[in-house]
DNA sequence: CGCTTTTGACCGGCGC
DNA sequence: GCGCCGGTCAAAAGCG
């Protein structure tokens, strides 16, 4: 069995759907803020997440943009990048203060960071886990959970598991405060495994999915039957955490996080077009990428070994979207 | 038959 | 200390 985990994420952020208030943790998009559910609290287990300045950025993957380069602890902000960790990163915090609202920021929280350093001890607590389990979880104490790098996006999409090219396993679903909509949280299929992810929909936009994964994935990407990262429209939008690198453990090349090319999310209006994943389209919102953080154009790689021939796909996508949506793209 | 999903119960953290 | 809440467990049901 896996090690359970604990965790208590503050809520704050959601707590009232009245409140206008914009509170940090919240996804910044373009004339609009949404609210992320548990994602941020004040304990800091997902720090705030803005809006992604993806200008110049024709169609990046989001791995891309949290890949390369690793992304800045936010200790160390000030400092040199540091060469990237082997497994998960200690300090996963990355924290951008955006200069303005369109200025990029990705953050993440701070005590994972301190948490982090005990990851030594997972394996032990896995064992342990296993003789007591049964007993139904007599936890440790004096260990504070450990958290992984979070990471979450945001997908307009009326498909609430998106297919990130991973296979989950549903563990448990729950009721969301002031949503109602449930939150479903899923674990990575694969044994040695750890990443969760979490899916959930906007209260305040349902056809809105935040998605946040946990952990990094210490295996290659197994490409599922239906073909994987098809099913992601192009806007969404992501913020996060983490660090997505991964470096891994399986020496898999570091592959991470299975979280498709960042998505535009355009809500001027609530008018949200919904466009095929793999088509490069333009940018339905003008960004300035000042973030030195994350990757210019040029540095533009493919990210999934199979999303070159995936993106022809259109097969896929087909049985996805609108055949409209389709022609429409296909035009472009 | 094996794997996944569902779902109620349980646990721990946190705020009051 | 108590209640709330998020997260997880695990048995049962569902599915291919």
């Amino acid at each position: 069995m896996e090690k359970k985990e604990e965790n208590s994420t503050g809520n704050s952020a959601l707590s009232d759907q009245n409140n206008q208030m914009i509170p940090s943790n919240s996804f910044f998009m373009a004339n609009s803020t949404f609210d992320i559910p548990c994602e941020a609290d004040q304990k800091g287990s997902l720090g705030f997440i803005d809006m992604l300045n993806v200008q110049d950025f024709a169609s990046p993957s989001i791995f891309d943009l949290l890949q390369t380069p690793p992304l800045i602890p936010l200790q160390s902000q000030s400092q040199p990048l540091p060469s990237p960790p082997s497994t998960v990163p200690d300090s996963s915090e990355v924290v951008n203060t955006p200069a303005s609202p369109n200025s990029s920021s990705m953050s993440s929280s701070s005590n994972e960071a301190a948490n982090d350093k005990q990851s030594k001890i997972v394996g032990e607590e896995e064992n342990e886990q296993e003789k007591t389990k049964k007993q139904l979880k007599p936890k440790k104490k004096n260990q504070k959970r450990q958290r992984e790098p979070r990471f979450a996006f945001m997908t307009k999409s009326e498909i609430d598991n998106l297919d990130d090219g991973y296979r989950w396993r549903k563990y448990g679903q729950k009721a969301v405060k002031n949503s109602p909509f449930p939150r479903s949280y899923y674990r990575c299929t694969s044994a040695a495994c750890g990443v969760k992810k979490r899916v959930e929909r906007s209260s305040e936009d349902p056809s809105v999915v935040v998605t946040t994964y946990e952990g990094a994935h210490t295996h290659p990407c197994p490409i599922t039957p239906r073909g994987s990262f098809g099913i992601m429209p192009e806007n969404t939008t992501f913020g996060g955490v983490g660090i997505c690198s991964g470096g891994g453990s399986g020496g898999d090349g570091g592959s991470s996080f299975a979280i498709p090319q960042v998505i535009h999310y355009q809500n001027q209006q609530h008018q949200i077009q919904q466009q095929p994943y793999f088509h490069n389209l333009t940018p339905p919102l003008s960004f300035t990428n000042t973030n030195p953080l994350l990757p210019r154009p040029h540095q533009e790689r493919p990210f999934y070994p199979s999303a070159a021939p995936l993106a022809r796909d259109h097969g896929l996508l087909e049985d996805m979207l609108p055949s409209q949506i389709l022609k429409e793209t296909k035009e472009d």
